[in-house]
DNA sequence: AAACTAAATAGCAAGTTGGCTATATAGTTT
DNA sequence: AAACTATATAGCCAACTTGCTATTTAGTTT
């Protein structure tokens, strides 16, 4: 019970159902998703530290990148809900416009201000 | 997205989980809810409105009590993400334990006071 | 109609959230 | 080592949450 209201709270916040679903498609560095979410830089990261207390998302370092990507062996249970939520999100307009804009990236680019 | 995140912020509190497992065996009424999580009943009616405002549960009037019962009729999504979290209880002990309270219950008794 | 009862609502206090700006930390490059 | 850069953290503020008690509302019984 605690451990499933733990990723439901994670769950509940608009911007990291976004961020999930952005992760969904490569791994992405804070500032990446701060541009495609319109967000600040910290409060990406705040959202990203409760995403990983809540076991979904992992993170690697690349030099001054930290890359973060979705945790695919979490328990069962909570695997099969996420994607019952990628499955709601299907069609959503929002994520639609989140995953374009972030094919266009180019991090190198992004980065450095 | 926006309808998501209701459902998702209604279903990220303990105390409605438990709501929603307890009216998984039966209908059942605000003082019966309030006696089997243990809080205070005008409490139960503020978690309850935000059940129904999610659309996860409807109400129904019979006397004096007003009957609280899961609503089946929801868009499909949401019924499988529902189902899933159900899943994840099936060996919840406090689930267990208010299934076992509110089995006991009996109502012309419990409430009256 | 008066007394009773279940549930809803109002209002309070303590804690949490989610945005922000400013600053600290840690790794990279020159 | 000095300058730079990506990320984390601290601290602020306004809004929201969840418990509570007290009160109102609405339906029932006497």
């Amino acid at each position: 019970m605690k451990n499933l209201e733990k990723v439901l709270k994670a769950l509940a916040d608009k911007n990291r159902i976004r961020i999930l679903k952005l992760l969904q498609i490569r791994k992405m560095c804070v500032c990446e998703l701060a541009f495609v979410l319109g967000i600040t830089q910290p409060s990406v990261s705040r959202h990203l530290k409760k995403l990983k207390a809540a076991c979904l998302i992992k993170d690697e370092q690349e030099g001054l990148w930290t890359n973060y990507f979705l945790n695919k062996t979490n328990n069962p249970c909570c695997c099969v809900l996420i994607k019952k939520i990628y499955e709601w999100l299907k069609t959503d307009p929002i994520v639609k416009k989140d995953l374009g804009k972030a094919k266009k990236i180019d991090r190198t680019k992004l980065c450095c201000r």
